[in-house]
DNA sequence: TCAAAAGTGTTTGTACTACACCCATGC
DNA sequence: GCATGGGTGTAGTACAAACACTTTTGA
């Protein structure tokens, strides 16, 4: 048996489209690239996959040096193959989304960049290589992700409200959703659990508090709102 | 702007699972290596990438070139990037799966493998590398898409009938389906056209024939089976 | 006692399920 | 005329949509 001949390969990076959500606002982390190609724009957070590593592993590396996060909610979405999408060559793109509380994580540029931001999923500016493409395809995914399974409460605090779950899905659909039906149809699906304890010392009513099901039934619940 | 170091990158292929459908049976094409590893094994067709060369262009050589195929319904399914999934080295795998009446083709083995078979998708046997897995998430993504996108008319020929449409969704999605609620719901959701025209010469009473709807609605139809 | 947000239940309509009969054809 | 498969309709049920009142809290 031969090794591998020594082909020329593409080479192999992973780009990451980041959401985080605060303030009732879905946000993607975006940095502005110090370096040629598209210096000074905004871009996903990437790397070159490493012989050795998982596409985790870079993903991770990412997350870790670039963004000081880690072991977040991470899913592969497409691979992007277009030949010119990298001016200097070759170059394919494995994305993932991944999905963060940003009240959990401080974003530090790192040296490689000029700047990291948050910016709201509607507003964000143009983007270097063909990352509007993946941002686009990301979003997409999570919306369909989102009616059949309880990913988004990697977004929130461990303990959320029903109010705070039912503006997520609002604000990631982009619909108003009924919020009696809405009730009706995360607990039957049992996405979540209802801790019984309350959230204190607001101005009126204290709400339920609420934790992400960890042992939900495997039978492909389809959330039709 | 520099262009790419040359960084050794890991080898970057792709493998099709070619799904072909005929009398009542979803078959799988699997080819039989003549080298090592996993020689006299059998495993998924598929390619290095060239260096030019999109995706689709790798699957069109592998369908063309190894399996006489061209011009199928193609989709990416996923990356697979486990390090230890080719004894040769670090391998990733952009894994399509494909869809083929294999009634228009005939399968040619090509200079690369001792054979190439269809095999009933409950009748693999062992295969070599990590394309068990592969297949597998090919026969899940299948059977999902097909309830929400009218991808099954690629199996059939241009012209079928209610029956042999209802028989290729029972045979997908491995339950039976009532006929007349399966009628009604296919043809609500609009992803086929009654052509007005019969099918003659047939023991029994003369079946309508449809085709596939190619402008079919966007408005992602889900259809509950 | 008032304002603001949280919790709860009912009615209505639509869509899925289950099911049985008639029709067309070739032998 | 009969066997075989193809076409059609309907009653019951379950779930989603629409909608309004009561409760809790702090100020």
């Amino acid at each position: 048996m031969k090794p591998f001949h020594s082909y020329q390969n593409p080479s192999l990076a992973v780009d990451l489209v980041v959401f985080g959500y605060h303030e009732n606002t879905l946000s993607v982390l975006l940095l502005n690239r110090k370096e040629e190609p598209f210096k000074d724009q905004w871009v996903l957070p990437g790397a070159f996959v490493q012989m050795q590593e998982t596409f985790q592993d870079s993903c991770s590396r990412v997350l870790q040096t670039k963004l000081g996060m880690d072991k977040l909610y991470l899913e592969q979405l497409y691979t992007f193959d277009a030949p010119e999408r990298d001016p200097r060559g070759r170059a394919i793109a494995v994305a993932y989304y991944a999905l963060v509380n940003p009240s959990k994580f401080e974003i530090v540029a790192g040296t490689m960049a000029n700047d990291v931001q948050w910016f709201d999923i509607h507003k964000i500016p143009a983007l270097g290589f063909d990352h509007k493409e993946i941002f686009t395809t990301a979003c997409q995914r999570l919306r369909s992700k989102i009616l059949y399974f309880p990913v988004g409460f990697e977004l929130l605090n461990d303990l959320f409200t029903m109010t705070e779950l039912h503006e997520l899905y609002e604000c990631i659909l982009g619909i108003s959703i009924d919020r009696r039906n809405f009730r009706r149809k995360i607990l039957d699906a049992e996405f979540i659990i209802n801790t019984g304890k309350k959230r204190e010392g607001l101005q009126n009513r204290h709400p339920e508090l609420y934790k992400f099901n960890q042992k939900l039934k495997q039978n492909n619940f389809q959330l039709n709102i």
